[in-house]
DNA sequence: CGACCCCTTGATTAGCCTCAACAACCGTGG
DNA sequence: CCACGGTTGTTGAGGCTAATCAAGGGGTCG
């Protein structure tokens, strides 16, 4: 799939009026019970949603990006491409997930963002998260306490590709998958679509597609998953789970945050 | 090394009174001009300052943990222990550093934390941090950003250790330490102390230690570093950086950070 | 002085990569 | 309708990187 270049300013956008601001509460509200003033807090800052297809690059790595990007619908992958050619998947990006956190520590992104499917997207400057700290710290606390779990799963990939077998690390990727795909369509998923190529999956396992799909294949012959088409389906979740040593990061604590206001 | 399993009640520590509270202060000095009130409420937050002996666990991965702690001096590993004995260091911590961050989204560390020499720590509970998040909301906003940071330095690792040779995985290490050596010791530091086996730098890498012998003794073979102990120097630093393919995350933007208080 | 790390070096092995070829599938255009 | 190019998945053969196994040396600490 060829990536296309279209800069920021040439997105298919729409402005949704009043509706914009609830990406960023219906994410935030996943984890805590918003008061009103925290809604109206939140439904004040600018930002836009837009709809974007299917292989645009929506943060290109170095050049500035000053903003979060909530996800309302699609996937994406965050990755670095390398002098080599090569590139490193560091994230897959499902609803819910909130993209670009790198804005607030740097002027330029370090990563490369691509859609994977068409995408809903909603933004929110930084200056903007500025207001919303001041205002209501309790948002303020909910989001350093996300970023801190996705550095948790960060780090759980880093042992994954550092200290892990193939096999295990495929699967720990579609454990990592599962688990998030269950928080917005329900935790009986077991089938369930997944738009990476075994060329994605190798860039985000530190193997090659060739070896991916050998390790696919091993999972099936084993009677751990079955695949058809992009559609997975866990046959023996346990020995998934166990294969990829994998521990779930989903549950995120919040009852040390800030009372709200 | 053998790790010592103090629990955490007996650890040697002496409170420090007033100075107790200057760490986190100080770290946070660092990035921003604290106002008289931002220096008020952290030295308001209750917390300890330690005295840690070389080889200390000082989180246990499954064990509670809900504060932070600062590092004031020494090293130390955070990382994860895999059920096949190995081992993946997931980032060295130095002065200033700041680790268990993830007592911030989960109520059971997801990593082990352990000495590399004697060290000297501060202790910040989360439940503290939520009054910081209230009444100094650019001091919550900052703590984000290095949040951020680090999640930044992360995904590069996964990069170096998913999509690098050997060589470049050790070059690459190499650079991460000395550029935040260099935070603490001074810009212009070439020569310094590196408390690491090679084993732990296999550990960091996802190599075995027999592997990085050889590849540091390739770098020193070149030209681009000297060791003598435990002391690097760097002899090229020009071609460490190119080949392990190093960006430095130290600098962190707070322009946007909310006004102080 | 002995025990224990840690570093070093050589020989062998194995896991994954590379290269190559082909099949299946898709959207496109004739 | 089919032909076509492009992408993705599949499979085999061979090679290379890094792991494994093994042995010895130097340093440090009790």
């Amino acid at each position: 799939m060829p990536i296309s270049l279209l800069p920021v300013s040439v997105w298919v956008y729409r402005g949704l009026g009043a509706l914009s601001g609830s990406c960023l509460a219906e994410r935030l509200g996943h984890n805590v019970q918003l008061t009103d003033g925290e809604r109206a807090a939140i439904d004040a800052l600018e930002n836009d949603v837009r709809q974007v297809r299917r292989g645009t690059m929506v943060f290109a790595e170095g050049e500035p990006s000053r903003e979060l990007l909530i996800v309302r619908k699609g996937w994406l992958q965050s990755g670095v491409f390398m002098p080599n050619g090569g590139r490193q998947i560091t994230r897959v990006n499902l609803p819910g997930d909130i993209i670009g956190w790198s804005a607030l520590a740097f002027d330029e992104a370090p990563e490369t963002v691509v859609t994977l499917t068409d995408c809903t997207l909603c933004s929110v400057d930084r200056t903007c998260l500025s207001s919303l700290f001041a205002q209501q710290p309790r948002l303020g606390a909910l989001l350093l306490a996300l970023a801190v779990s996705e550095r948790a799963e960060l780090a759980d990939r880093l042992a994954s590709i550092g200290r892990t077998s193939a096999r295990a690390r495929v699967a720990a990727l579609l454990c990592d998958i599962v688990a998030r795909v269950r928080l917005s369509q329900g935790p009986d998923t077991v089938t369930l679509h997944v738009p990476l190529t075994q060329e994605e999956i190798g860039d985000a396992t530190g193997l090659t597609a060739v070896h991916v799909n050998r390790m696919i294949r091993s999972l099936v012959e084993d009677g751990i998953i079955d695949r058809s088409g992009n559609f997975i389906t866990l046959k023996d979740e346990a020995r998934l789970i166990a294969e990829g040593n994998f521990t779930s990061r989903a549950e995120v604590r919040t009852d040390w945050l800030p009372a709200p206001r």
